[in-house]
DNA sequence: TCCGTTACGGTTGAC
DNA sequence: ATGTCAACCGTAACG
């Protein structure tokens, strides 16, 4: 298990090793960004490294999503579920039929070729623990229904992989998989209004006990992120309840294309690049660059949102240069946590 | 000063 | 049931 507290950064901001940054962190740190706010004040004010943020907005700029890669696991070297379908039906169709026989088939189908042909201790241990019962089952189950279809039928591993006919993988970030692409196939892009709530239920985690946050003044973050950082709370991690965030993020990391939450960080993937500050007027900063993230019905000042960034004018980057001047007095705070 | 990159120590989960 | 391994994580430091 996770231990209670993190450990802190230079910054003074709380992380788990070895763990993703909560998502409502990771949420922060991308509106920022569309707010115009430089990666470097990002970093100060959210107290998290900057390589962190360079990588988290690099990462949305690519894909569009906000979440953490798949963590842990295995990718599917030959037993695609394909494969795996493949090989259910062969049994289905001959319950005595034999690994080796299963394996030619596989070949002589074009189910498979020479390189990702599975061997026949694979498809045995196949046959043993996923298709343990199919004989008996296949009775009164027509055709390719499996016995516990997952929720997500089209594996995310398999969409993370993209494992190709090809034995060549793709490498991360090739070409062939563009990122809007991969946005479509992992986060489908919403703009529903449920998605646009979802995020803010995600927000709303971190700052449902700041009712001043709902002013929406960017000074109040400070605070706001101070109280975040109580000397002693329960299992507060970066201000979000990991006991509430964790189960969701891992979900959501593992099986990016079938839960809500996952779509819940669906953004557009066209937000532009972080500005550079020699262009970077706060005006266009906001409104050219936040348009397919953050604007929308739900997110106006009619429901009291919390993060609408029409409250947000020019003085917001200056506010964050101001906090980041006078930071330093919070650092103690923070760091005396542990 | 800013930021892209990477070594490092860590966690995770399919196999 | 357990160990392995390759994916991922964020930080810190370098350039």
């Amino acid at each position: 298990l996770e231990p209670a507290f993190g450990e802190v950064n230079q910054l003074g901001g709380v992380f788990v090793n070895g763990r993703p940054l909560p998502n409502a962190i990771r949420l922060r740190i991308v509106e920022l960004a569309q707010l115009g706010i430089r990666p470097c004040d990002i970093s100060r004010q959210l107290r998290v490294s900057h390589g962190c943020v360079s990588k988290i907005l690099a990462r949305y700029n690519e894909t569009g999503s906000i979440l953490p890669g798949a963590i842990g696991g295995s990718k599917p070297r030959v037993t695609t579920p394909t494969v795996v379908k493949h090989i259910r039906t062969y049994k289905q169709r001959d319950p005595g039929i034999f690994a080796w026989e299963i394996r030619d088939r596989l070949l002589a189908d074009g189910v498979c070729d020479k390189f990702n042909l599975p061997s026949v201790s694979s498809i045995s241990r196949i046959l043993r623990n996923k298709i343990g019962n199919l004989a008996q089952q296949s009775q009164y189950e027509s055709g390719k229904q499996a016995p516990h279809p997952p929720p997500q039928p089209s594996l995310p591993y398999n969409h993370l992989y993209s494992y190709p006919a090809s034995k060549v993988p793709n490498p991360p970030g090739m070409p062939t998989l563009p990122g809007h692409m991969a946005m479509h196939r992992i986060w489908p892009s919403s703009h529903s209004v449920t998605d646009i709530l979802g995020i803010r239920s995600i927000t709303e985690q971190q700052i449902s006990d700041s009712p001043s946050f709902s002013s929406a003044k960017l000074e109040e973050w400070s605070a706001i992120n101070r109280s975040n950082f109580p000397p002693a709370s329960s299992s507060l991690v970066n201000g979000v309840d990991k006991a509430h965030l964790e189960p969701h993020e891992a979900k959501s990391t593992q099986t990016p294309s079938g839960l809500p939450t996952a779509n819940s960080y669906v953004t557009a993937p066209s937000i532009p690049p972080y500005h550079p500050p020699t262009q970077v007027s706060p005006y266009m900063g906001y409104s050219a660059t936040t348009s397919a993230y953050v604007t929308g019905p739900t997110w106006q000042p009619a429901s009291g949102s919390a993060l609408s960034p029409h409250s947000c004018d020019l003085a917001g980057p200056l506010a964050f240069k101001n906090i980041a001047a006078s930071r330093d007095a919070i650092h103690p705070v923070a760091a005396s946590v542990l």
